[in-house]
DNA sequence: GCCAACGTTGGC
DNA sequence: GCCAACGTTGGC
């Protein structure tokens, strides 16, 4: 089964607030990298949630797809921040899934830690510059976070 | 708050 | 199609 990883904001969306909705669409999303990956998630596929911009950044917890690709309705929102008004309502040009609490973390496993881990060096995550914001896992890194984790 | 690195836009 | 300018991301 295919993994990933989210990041999140956790000052605009946090583990504890998924934790709380227990399933969010993971909307917002305007990168098309990152979309073509969500395109590419199927129901039941785990993802790890990042925590990005924070005080403490890395990984935070897990989730899990529970509605596969469809439609941001942000895109048509124009009083969202995630309006796009080049996004044809015909074809919508950005799409999002929906994510479901599975389980929350007693400590982030923090990023300095996944980047003195050389298994975890070819994750987009460690390399410098990189922003990509949902990226695939492969079976041996997950194994491995799993293995490290608090 | 700083700033390096990135993705996107738009003029040519 | 090139590439400079711009706005954004995200660690520190």
């Amino acid at each position: 089964m295919p993994y990933w990883l989210l990041k999140t904001e956790p000052d605009l969306f946090s583990i504890r607030d998924l934790a709380e909705k227990n399933t969010t669409p993971w909307d917002g999303v305007r990168n098309y990298q990152a979309r073509n990956f969500m395109d590419q998630m199927r129901l039941g596929d785990r993802v790890f949630l990042y925590h990005s911009s924070c005080k403490e950044v890395g990984i935070a917890g897990i989730g899990e797809v529970v509605r596969e690709s469809y439609p941001d309705v942000s895109q048509f929102d124009d009083k969202s921040p995630y309006f796009d008004p080049k996004s044809d309502p015909a074809k919508p040009r950005w799409r999002c899934v929906d994510i479901g609490f599975v389980e929350s973390w007693p400590k982030v496993l923090p990023l300095a830690r996944l980047k003195s881990e050389a298994a975890l060096a070819d994750m987009p995550l460690v390399q410098k510059g990189s922003r990509l914001s949902v990226m695939p896992v492969t079976d041996q890194q997950w194994q491995h976070i799993l293995g490290i984790k608090p």
